[in-house]
DNA sequence: AATATTATGGACTAACTGGTCCAAAATGTT
DNA sequence: AACATTTTGGACCAGTTAGTCCATAATATT
């Protein structure tokens, strides 16, 4: 019963990372995480050496994912802008859609455990700059393209957006209802004019 | 050893949302609870009927709590949009402060607990709703004073100062830093303008 | 002081927690 | 086919989990 050659560890953790997402990390129990990531409790302690360890893990991993996603995003060929507000509008429907209410997975970890969790805060933090670094870079952009306000600062701006983007998740936790959460969306964005 | 008669239930009751707030739900024990509570596992069950029943009070009781400090606020006499810059100006500080960075009771249960938890998410959303109606009273009385911009639709914009403000907080939980949150705040209330 | 009320400590569940360990089994390599 | 490696199931651990129950003890009332 050696595990099959197509193990992959990297699936592994994102299978962890999805039980993580839903559950917290103290409602995650080990059988949780054995069965989601589908290897036996000796693999996990082998492979990945503690739940914590998994879990600082799953963190990296999404960062990874999300950087990936976002800078494709903004690299695209379009008016910065109007990057901008596909981020928020996808956010929104997101929200709204079955498995969406999770939210965002670092903005979770953030309120879940950043508190008693140093390491875990600290690659929050880092994540959370991803994030941050791309509004940024859209933002700068924008003002070049005239779509937003140039007398602005840009640093101010990204971590603004950044903050809307949370909270935005965050009451969709409560209030999934689309058309509330994409009005918040574009009133948010109204800073930019 | 019965219990003494200066004996409080709402006393007990906000020992008990403390150690939510700081812990989440499920990283609460029982006996964490009845240390901060005082009483004994047997008086515990006897007078709250279960860990989730107490649960559910503790966000009844923040509600009660907030709605009393809230609505104080918003009765000072000062113009409407001094009072919403004071109370994201609080926000900003109070995450920086010792034991402050717990943020918002409603904001952490929303995360933490109301994907699992619907007669939780149920309460929690009415709480967000009696700061969302004091935004809103806010938001009219600011655009009759001429500080709010007259155009725009005053439930929006009461919608959105909520979500900013529990961006800002879950913001703080992992970057406290007092500048950063105070100028998210600022630039929030550009809206306003 | 006797009685009725209330709260208590602590014994007791049964299930589960994260974690360790190892002999056995499945695989890859020669 | 023989060997070395990898992975496994499952036994085991000590501690904790939420929750029940009751005889005892402290109080309040009369």
């Amino acid at each position: 019963m050696a595990r099959p050659r197509e193990f992959d560890k990297t699936v592994a953790l994102g299978q962890a990372m999805n039980v993580f997402w839903s559950r917290g990390y103290e409602a995650t129990s080990l059988s949780d995480l054995l069965s989601a990531m589908e290897l036996s409790k000796s693999s996990f302690y082998d492979t990945f050496g503690s739940k914590h360890d998994v879990f600082l893990a799953t963190i990296e991993h999404y960062k990874k994912t999300i950087s990936a996603q976002i800078s494709g995003i903004a690299d695209l060929d379009a008016p910065a802008r109007k990057l901008i507000e596909g981020m928020f509008e996808k956010a929104a429907s997101r929200m709204t859609e079955k498995g969406g209410q999770r939210g965002c997975y670092l903005n979770n970890c953030a309120v879940d455990v950043s508190l008693r969790d140093p390491e875990a805060a600290k690659l929050i933090h880092s994540g959370i700059a991803i994030m941050e670094n791309t509004f940024l870079s859209l933002i700068e952009r924008g003002q070049q393209e005239g779509d937003i306000a140039a007398g602005k600062n840009a640093l101010s701006l990204a971590r603004y957006l950044t903050s809307s983007l949370n909270g935005i998740m965050v009451t969709g936790k409560f209030n999934p209802d689309r058309d509330v959460l994409s009005d918040i969306g574009k009133t948010s964005l109204m800073v930019l004019d």
